[in-house]
DNA sequence: CAGATGTCAGAAATACTGATATGG
DNA sequence: CCCATATCAGTAGTTCTGACATCT
């Protein structure tokens, strides 16, 4: 048996941290969100368009982590409660771009305060400096993985 | 009333960063894992009994985060491949303690082996130190959201 | 033509809910 | 009695796959 390796333990795998922290993170948003009868891709919808309008269904499918399917039955639901418009024919192209309605403003800043209260409470631990730090942290990872996913040592 | 709040993009929160992230690391390893004919519950379900044998279907699916049920069919499938065991009867109470087969802790090291080099390389951008510094300051979100997700004390 | 998008339809995996039974 | 576990059944929401049409 090879000794070598540091079997590490899954309390030791900062990926196995990683989908704790998500994890819990996820189930304070979606105790934070009932309230407000949002969903966390509902949530993450009005949020998207709130900062980047005019964003195409497939566009926030990709920032929500939903597929388009999922996404676009978020829009219709958040059409119908009057949050969120979509033009009927396409400008440009065949993209709708979704914008915001004022309902959706202040539906989506009630939303915003409760998540961002969950994301405080998470930070609680950390100054700012450290909380700036983790957060470039993250987004290193995330660049880490991005270029290679398909790519690993398993040269067959 | 609240002054003027750093109306934070979402470039800069934490919890986007962290969905992310784990979406990425989520991503990285259904690819490793696919050649292996393994989901990530699959895998998760094999680490957890390789580090605690004797693991009830109630605790795998804790710590797999999933269901009971999706668990219970995890198992099966795996006990079908004959890479994990159960006894018929329960020993104590009701809990079925699985336990890896000698193939399942084969199938378990191949596995490991493609999830740990994804994991290496989202880690590439830190040293050592600075591993482990994460896997803390991750520990601590979970940490300071496990007990109180339902207290939400924000506007204070 | 290639590429992205929106949309539809079916299959698959998962989660949620409720119910039942067993054991501590 | 209360609680955790295992299991089954039904429902619902999500994803995946494939397909097609439209527009750049």
């Amino acid at each position: 048996m090879p000794q070598v390796e540091t079997v590490e333990s899954l309390d030791e795998s900062v990926g196995y941290a990683l989908k704790r922290a998500a994890s819990a993170l996820r189930g304070g948003m979606d105790a934070a969100l009932r309230p407000l009868e949002l969903t966390v891709p509902q949530y993450a919808c009005l949020e998207l368009l709130a900062q980047r309008p005019g964003l195409s269904n497939a566009d926030l499918a990709r920032g929500a982590f939903v597929s388009r399917q999922s996404m676009n039955l978020v829009l219709r639901g958040l059409q119908e409660r009057a949050l969120v418009t979509r033009p009927a024919t396409a400008p440009k192209g065949r993209a709708l771009p979704s914008r915001l309605t004022p309902e959706g403003r202040r539906q989506l800043h009630a939303a915003s305060v409760a998540v961002r209260a969950v994301e405080r409470q998470m930070l609680t631990p950390f100054s700012p400096a450290h909380q700036e730090r983790l957060l470039r942290d993250l987004d290193a990872c995330v660049a880490a993985l991005a270029p290679g996913q398909a790519d690993s040592s398993a040269t067959s």
